[in-house]
DNA sequence: ACCCAGGCGGGCG
DNA sequence: CGCCCGCATGGG
């Protein structure tokens, strides 16, 4: 076990906001704690809520210093993306709240299967493919404590319908594909995730993977802040925000983004879409005092 | 019973 | 281009 020292880090509101390590991940809300597999192993966190950070598991110092983006200033980014009364009302409900850096490949499964989804069907559904196409990890007792997000190849070599029985139901074919297109045609790993533009046109080559999608990927698979997802609560809220409740083109909503938020537009799009999802009501009057 | 959910591809005008 | 439709499925 390590202690890390952390300034504004909240995992409740973290493990809450839909991303994909919290998919199979498990949460134990009155203990603050966390524990999920990774590529090295079984990572455990427990969190007092404060400054005091508890991690255990192979390199779990380096695994949740990178994954949670424990070196990002958010003093600094929360006064750049302040630029409103609802969002800093977000950010004051949601302290601590952190994007998380997650393996391309299992966030491009993992958003895939949003697609016209709710998040507590996607845990379901990831959750089976992992239970059902991962391989074990075990703890010291030699007991499975979980298991590893499956690879491309473990998906590849699944039957449609096995792939069904999992809940993906229409995605399944995407999924599927996808498998085959990341292991014969696109190496996700040599992307240079700095490079959004890069990043965007090859990732959309793969098929049931469209503009939003794409942007979930470039965000929480490569950590890359440019990205602004659009999804339904993005866009009704920014809607009513900023543009007095009338429809818009993503390319608008795109271009008032990056002119707000620069280059943080991906931690304003994720305390948007938190607040929005969790808090329901969203109107033109929310930034008028 | 009905409606919705972190969209997408395809078909049409 | 823009618009519209179907899509599997569990939970509210």
């Amino acid at each position: 076990m390590e202690v890390l020292d952390v300034g504004l880090f909240n995992l409740r509101h973290t493990f809450e906001s839909g991303q994909p390590i919290t998919f199979h991940g498990e949460y134990d809300q009155a203990l603050d704690r966390l524990h999920y597999v990774s590529n090295g192993g079984l990572i455990e966190i427990v969190s007092g809520g404060g400054r005091r950070l508890e991690v255990s598991g192979k390199n779990a110092r380096k695994e949740v210093e990178v994954r949670f983006r424990l070196s990002d200033n958010m003093r600094h980014i929360y006064k750049k993306i302040s630029t409103d009364s609802f969002i800093s009302a977000s950010i004051k409900n949601y302290k601590g709240m952190r994007l998380t850096v997650n393996d391309p490949w299992e966030t491009t499964v993992c958003f895939i299967t949003s697609q016209f989804n709710n998040v507590k069907r996607i845990r379901l559904i990831i959750k089976n493919m992992v239970n059902k196409f991962g391989s074990p990890v075990y703890d010291r007792n030699g007991r499975i404590a979980g298991k590893t997000f499956p690879e491309p190849d473990a998906i590849r070599r699944a039957t449609f319908s096995e792939l069904m029985a999992c809940g993906t139901g229409f995605r399944a074919k995407y999924i599927k594909s996808a498998a085959d297109y990341c292991t014969n045609n696109l190496d996700l790993y040599k992307l240079n995730p700095g490079n959004y533009d890069n990043l965007k046109e090859e990732i959309v080559k793969i098929d049931g993977v469209g503009d939003k999608v794409a942007d979930c990927i470039i965000l929480m698979g490569y950590g890359n802040l440019e990205a602004f997802p659009i999804d339904v609560w993005i866009k009704r809220t920014m809607e009513n925000l900023y543009f007095g409740g009338k429809v818009q083109k993503m390319e608008e909503i795109h271009k008032l983004a990056e002119e707000n938020w620069g280059k943080y537009r991906g931690y304003a799009n994720q305390y948007l879409f938190h607040s929005a999802r969790t808090n329901k009501i969203v109107t033109y009057d929310a930034i008028r005092q």
